[in-house]
DNA sequence: ATGCCTGAAGGGTTCAGA
């Protein structure tokens, strides 16, 4: 089974490069980021085509902005919608959308961006992990989290570590609530794979030719459960697919899974009771 | 220039992204 997390940055823009992709990696779970369309366009734009490859389609999108969706042919049951009880900004944003397919529990997130660690906009990029981690706290196993975290783990995940000081991305509030969801029991598959390789980046800035130089960040990350994670056959960054015409400018993350022992993926282990709770976003300080 | 590309909305420019 292939899963793979791609930030396309605008679902309209990046058909071209989208459908042939699909051909050639086949993935089985495709968990899309900043599609930065609603769903009835989404439908309209690729509704037929996904069907007649064999996808099912799990759309929670917007106009202009944010915008997540699952694709899969392995099945796609109980499909939520955001995170129950979790913060906007001020109004609920488009940024999760969860799943079981294949026997595992597949969540798919955009995690706000933060701008500047002085904002409300940092101040809601926290309590939106803080709400998720919750989530995956109170969630079925076997689970995968995955997407734009907009986190690089840590300073080997930057191409300059002295570039980002004070900048959102890598600041230790922000490390620290990846720890947390991760303290959840999900390990970060990409880096197990690849424990001593530098530069392993998923977004590259457009400009001044950073792809080219390799100056990026690992900010999509693959997490999993330990029985996801036992699976793991392979686990790589897609780099051809940020090249050439009208790329996005971040690639697809792909990670290939055995199947489950003896062919059985068995039930998904059906969360615990999880009430609905209000939070609210942080005040700034007057 | 510390927004060097790219995309969206809407209007002849501004905001957002990481």
């Amino acid at each position: 089974m292939r899963i793979v997390t791609w930030n396309v940055n605008s679902l309209k823009q990046r058909v071209p490069r989208l459908l042939p992709w699909l051909g050639e990696r086949r993935p089985d779970v495709l968990c899309l980021q900043e599609t930065k369309l609603a769903d009835e366009p989404f439908a309209e734009l690729l509704g037929a085509d996904l069907e007649a490859r064999g996808y099912a389609v799990a759309a929670y999108g917007e106009a202009t902005w944010n915008g997540v969706a699952i694709l899969s042919r392995v099945g796609l049951e109980d499909v939520v919608t955001g995170i129950e009880g979790g913060p906007g900004f001020p109004n609920p944003e488009a940024r999760a959308v969860s799943a079981t397919c294949g026997g595992i529990r597949v969540v798919c997130v955009y995690v706000p961006n933060g701008r500047t660690p002085d904002s409300d906009h940092y101040r809601y990029k926290l309590a939106w992990l803080a709400s998720l981690t919750e989530m995956i706290q109170h969630g079925p196993r076997p689970t995968i989290v995955l997407g734009d975290m907009n986190i690089a783990p840590t300073d080997e995940d930057v191409f300059d570590p002295e570039a980002y000081i004070g900048q959102t991305h890598v600041t230790a509030p922000e490390r620290e609530a990846l720890a947390q969801l991760q303290a959840a029991g999900l390990r970060d598959i990409v880096r197990e794979r690849w424990p001593d390789t530098e530069r392993v980046f998923t977004y590259w800035d457009y400009r001044a030719g950073m792809f080219h130089q390799d100056l990026g960040m690992r900010i999509d990350l693959v997490l999993a459960s330990d029985d996801v994670a036992g699976r793991v056959k392979a686990a790589w960054v897609d780099r051809h697919a940020r090249k050439g015409k009208g790329p996005s400018d971040h690639a697809p993350v792909i990670v290939d899974l055995d199947e489950a022992p003896d062919g059985d993926i068995g039930p998904v282990v059906p969360p615990a009771s999880n009430p609905a709770k209000t939070k609210k976003l942080p005040q700034a300080s007057p």
